[in-house]
DNA sequence: CCTCCTCGTGGAATCGATTACACGGAGGAT
DNA sequence: ATCCTCCGTGTAATCGATTCCACGAGGAGG
């Protein structure tokens, strides 16, 4: 592989010369920078980014350590982080911890060691001591989705009180009382978040939450499966069940087909975060919809700003309630366009 | 940030002692060794893997560049591929091209100048001169999934011959004989195999497959909507549709349900991938299952070996057919077990 | 005509590691 | 007692870039 010294050589300049018309000096003459591009273009020569990084302290890279990839939501995620770092002139690379803490850590401390510019974590836990050093040594760091307590690290989430709050209503509306809910790990924000306002909404309309309706899952397929079974094993189940992510809804809705019942008229089910796959289950499932993209793009801005030496400004972004037939409202009659049907409750815009 | 010199100060040694007991060389005292680990532990050093990179001239990172980060397949593909490469002491960089050949191109360029020791590639396109370039400059390449003619690269793919017939089998067993099929992008391997394969296996039942009867698809939900819709306009739509992947079987559900049809009463449904969602779609859709992650794992360890300067061989694994309800097979009765129901259709193993 | 700037250029230091080579001392063989 | 081998260690070169500094040439201004 050419180097630059290559370059230089068959140019008739020196290694510096090379490197100003590569790095657009103004000081440099016609002739020379001619030569230089011409010796570029016949050997193929590439800047090797390893070396300059070396000498430059910077990587022009971003760290992404997600909990889980096969969750859609943050595939997307990643997806979004990724178009908008690169229109920004970084690479991504990506760790997914599998919401395991020593998988998490792995990737983390990978990522340092390559002398990533900066990192964007969604926490799978409560924080572990490397990430904690990691910001204190002042690397570059912005959560995403999910957060850690008492550290000063700006925060691009969204906030779903308003869409459960609209979730709530409209089940209500449907008639039905007895409403349950699978949590997702305590460790996490959103886990904990998310029990709270659906906890909240209830209040608002007189109704409890008891401790038997409150599932504990882990965010995983498996765990809205067991959780499920154990609502349904209840003496009086609930009429209906919220999974705090999507993957936790595809389990209950397994348990529900398993025991050959029928969703939503033997129990309705609504899920946090919305995705495609949403509107071609049997039935489609009723959702609190993140505006994943704005996130995910939002999320690299305040890290790249931060990277800049600016502050990183947190942002907080509304969800919405997208309603489908999965809580037992009459299905859409079927139109030409195909597009999932957006709910008229009041959607509220974000304050960064 | 601590580098080895400071290590070396703190532990009263030279920096050649510090590389030595970082890297494990048995010429190191018992004292000296305690002394440089204590240094290092005080000071939480870690080794700068980009000057690291640069001397050795090895970064123990692969490259994944990908069609289609949310294509399931593919996220399921880079999740077996990263736990591969961890196993084996690398990282993985992935890039999604979006099934766009510049983007490609952008991502290949980008590893390439960062070193990576080796890259993955499910090809987009028909190859670029870049990726050409790269193999005949000696990068380690191995293609997965998808390839390139006439490169001298390791592929590691699966061969859905068997399964195709299978499907087929099964369809023309249920008594459909108005076959189509949604293709994907004649520049892909795959796009061009599974229309042939379809093909072979309606011959072999003496069935046609009319021009109009094979539709263009790109692998993307969208293209799968406007292909469907195209044959139900036909005078004499087909009663299958088999769709080359899965988004694309996404939007034939689509088309289908926007018309107020069903599936499988109207036109019965298959798909090439499988995947978790399949299982809970309205209906469930029949579809050939890769063995997705074997097929990820296989790929890395081909490419380490070449990287090792092994010749890394290619890798062919059977696909298998999974039969749901979608082609109008009974519902299996609702049990507890909720697998998917495995096809006992013939499976045959692969000879690399 | 001399001085001073500016401009284009090259030499060399530098980033943080690895590693070839040299060297001094200890121990074994003769 | 002498020589040879290891062994442990340090010095310094090296990877491929960037960039500070110095230097010579040429033009402008006095």
């Amino acid at each position: 592989m050419a180097s630059i010294k290559d370059v230089a050589a068959r140019a008739g300049v020196s290694v510096a010369t090379v490197s100003r018309v590569l790095n657009g000096h103004p000081s440099v003459s016609t002739d020379a920078r001619a030569r230089v591009l011409g010796a570029v273009e016949t050997l193929g020569y590439r800047p090797n980014a390893v070396a300059r990084s070396l000498r430059t302290d910077q990587t022009r890279t971003l760290g992404l350590v997600i909990s889980d990839v096969m969750n859609p939501y943050f595939t997307e995620l990643a997806r979004s982080v990724e178009e908008e770092a690169r229109a920004l002139g970084y690479s991504v690379i990506i760790g997914n911890a599998d919401e395991r803490p020593d998988l998490q850590d792995h990737h983390v401390r990978t990522l340092l060691d390559r002398r990533i510019d900066g990192l964007l974590v969604s926490p799978t836990d409560g924080g572990s001591p490397l990430m904690v050093d990691a910001v204190r040594a002042g690397t570059p760091m912005v959560f995403v989705d999910r957060w850690i307590k008492g550290l000063d690290v700006p925060v691009v989430r969204s906030d779903g009180r308003a869409a459960v709050r609209a979730l709530v209503a409209h089940l209500h509306g449907l008639g039905h009382r007895r409403l349950a809910i699978i949590a997702g790990p305590a460790a996490t924000t959103t886990g904990r978040e998310r029990v709270t306002a659906f906890q909240e909404a209830l209040a608002e309309y007189g109704l409890p939450l008891p401790a038997e309706y409150v599932g504990q899952g882990d965010f995983q397929a498996a765990s809205g499966r067991r959780a499920t079974e154990r609502f349904l094993d209840l003496a009086e189940p609930p009429e209906v069940v919220f999974a705090a992510d999507n993957l936790m809804a595809l389990g209950a809705l397994d348990a529900v087909r398993a025991r050959g019942l029928r969703v939503p008229e033997d129990l309705a089910l609504a899920a946090f975060d919305d995705i495609p796959w949403f509107v071609h289950t049997d039935p489609p499932v009723t959702a609190v919809a993140q505006p994943t993209g704005e996130l995910g793009r939002a999320a690299v801005r305040a890290l790249v700003d931060r990277i800049g030496g600016g502050p990183g400004e947190s942002v907080t972004l509304p969800a919405r309630l997208v309603v489908r037939r999965s809580c037992g409202e009459p299905a859409p009659p079927p139109a030409p366009a195909p597009t999932p049907t957006a709910s008229p409750s009041p959607v509220r815009r974000s304050t960064p």
